[in-house]
Order: C-alpha cells, then sequence, then structure tokens
DNA sequence: ATATTAGTTTAGAATTATTATAAATTGAGT
DNA sequence: ACTCAATTTATAATAATTCTAAACTAATAT
C-alpha cells in the first residue's frame, strides 16, 4: 500500500474526511519527505496552484496530523515550528545533523538509541515513548569549500 | 572557584560588564540549577525583589550568557524558550527525559553520546560540537501513581 | 429533491513571544 | 566631577500562532 492510501485511510479510521485541502497538504509533504517545511513554507506553496486556502487550515491540518502520528513537529530553533513526515514505522525514528555553517539540516535515517533506551528504563525507571536526537555541527565539505550559505540562528549553539 | 567568580570572570573576559540585574539573573539560574527557566519565569521571580526590571533585559541578558557558553537555550515544545546552566565542561552535555503523563522534566547529567559523535563523523564526515538528545515517555513510578500533574504540551508527540 | 446536521474552511481579529527603538541611566576610566 | 560607551527601561513593532464567527460542504434523513 502506497503513503497516500495508507494515510487517506488513516483519516477514515478517525473519522476525519480528506478534504482537498489537506489533500494538497498530504501531497505537498510527501513531495518534499527531505525537507522540514514550516507552516508558512506549506502554506506558500499550496497557494500558487489553490489561492484559497486560509494559512490557518494549514496550521490546523498540520495539527491534525501530528495527531495522527503521520509528521512530526519539531522546532529547531530558527522560531518557526517545521513538520516532518514520520516513516513507516513509528518507532523507527530518524535523527539530525544541523550544519553550523550553512545551515543544512541532513537526516539520518537509522535509529541509533535502542540500546540507550533500555539503560533508561533500566537505570530511571522511565520507559521512553519517543525520542529526539539532533546533532550540531559542520560537515567537512562544507567548512572546506567555506559554504556559508544562510547559517540560520540556532538554538542550541547560540550563535556564539 | 565557585560558579558565580568563574563566571564573573567569563563577563570579564569579554568585556562585558556583570551589572545588578545580569547579577540577579546569574543568581536566580544559579539558585534553580534544575528548573529549565523560561524568559517569564525568571522576569517574575526577580521582579518580586527587584522592581525596575525590564523584560527586554532578561531576554538581552539570557542571550548574552547563551553567547558566553553559560547557559543553552533549547526549546521543548510548550511555546517558550527555556534557559538550562551549562555544566563546567562544555563537551559535558546532558540529556533530558520528559514525562508524558505529569510534564516533568529531568536531567541525565552524562554523556551517552561520545562514540555516536564518532561514528558521525566517520560515516558522514560531520564534525559534531553540540547535541541534544531528549527522550519522551513515562516514569514507571509516575503511571502507576496516575500523577497528571500538569502534562504540558509536547512537541515530538503532539498530544495524540 | 430538500432540509438538517456536523465537520470544515475562510478571513480577520486577538493573543503571545520576541525583537527593535530611542531616551534615560549607569559605571569605568580620566 | 566629567566623558564616553555600555546598559537599561518603557514602549512600540514584529512575527508566529490561535481564536472566532460566519460561510461552506458533504452526507444523511425526510
Amino acid at each position: 500500500m502506497n503513503a497516500i492510501a495508507k494515510i487517506s485511510q488513516q483519516f477514515a479510521a478517525h473519522n476525519y474526511k480528506l478534504t482537498p485541502q489537506r489533500q494538497a497538504i498530504v501531497n505537498l509533504l510527501l513531495a518534499n519527505e527531505n525537507e522540514h517545511l514550516s507552516v508558512e513554507e506549506v502554506y506558500m506553496r499550496i497557494k500558487g496552484g489553490y489561492p484559497h486556502l486560509g494559512l490557518a487550515t494549514v496550521y490546523r491540518t498540520l495539527e491534525l496530523l501530528c495527531e495522527l502520528h503521520i509528521v512530526e513537529k519539531m522546532n529547531f530553533g530558527d522560531g518557526v515550528a517545521r513538520y516532518d513526515l514520520r516513516g513507516d514505522e513509528h518507532d523507527h525514528m530518524h535523527h539530525h545533523l544541523i550544519c553550523n555553517s550553512c545551515g543544512r539540516l541532513m537526516e539520518i535515517k537509522d535509529d541509533w538509541l535502542l540500546e540507550l533506551e533500555q539503560r533508561v528504563e533500566r537505570e530511571y525507571g522511565f520507559k521512553v515513548t519517543d525520542h529526539r536526537l539532533d546533532f550540531k555541527g559542520t560537515f567537512n565539505t562544507c567548512s572546506r569549500k567555506g559554504c556559508k550559505a544562510s547559517p540560520k540562528k540556532q538554538e542550541i549553539s547560540c550563535g556564539a
């Protein structure tokens, strides 16, 4: 079953309608799997082919997609919330590499934390249901070429 | 050397003055090491004994403390930025446990990621300078007692 | 077919967090 | 004390997000 069918099913299963607006938003997310779009970006990109789209609808739809665990809301420190499609498996989470010099955001589509999650449970009596792992730093290729494309303000490193 | 002396030194080293306002903010943070205070919280708590304090000053001071790597700015998904004192060692980062049922935020004062950081460098050519690791889940003690104190809205889990 | 209803969308207002501005104040060095 | 630059304050401005009320839509019952 392809992604859109699966999502459509999830909507139905929770008695939500897959309206054209919602459809358009889901399609856009699927077409840009590797980007982490903000509400504004989603809004702008759809607005072109679909002028009668309300910003509030985008907010509500993304929130709904969160609720259905189709996307994940994240904040990378540039002041806006960004949304990230979840893979097929809920427990198969990915990690992020955030480049200090160019702002590039790369995903590691792998879960490296199973062991640590067991340790958390053992040592802290804490049952992990989800996690987030971001690395800040620089790509070697990036620092060599001195690519200072768009070094966005980041929270963890605090600009220095 | 104690914490306040060290911080004072860092201010001096960068030609910043340790004004009474800044002093007060630093003291408050030190006195609440384990909490992750927001700007508003810092502002309110100091305002009591120090009525002539501007909110903008709190923003600016916390930003400055970030720049000096004394605190770290983080966003846990409740809509406000929170600030967290860094330990003595920059590279000795801690991790977070965030409880879904009561919203409690606990720190693991340890660095479990050295190995993974090496792996990131090896496999992705990415030199890590900082990281962030949060676990979402529930404390066993918490779920047993059903403590639903104040389940704040969180981003990663998206409310469900 | 038509009326009803619940869910959805829209535009715009309201709210909230944060940043910018300009005038007043402070503090270190002379 | 005087000067200059850094800092602070109060306020205004901006930006992201949420709320609201009216309009719209699709499905169902009549």
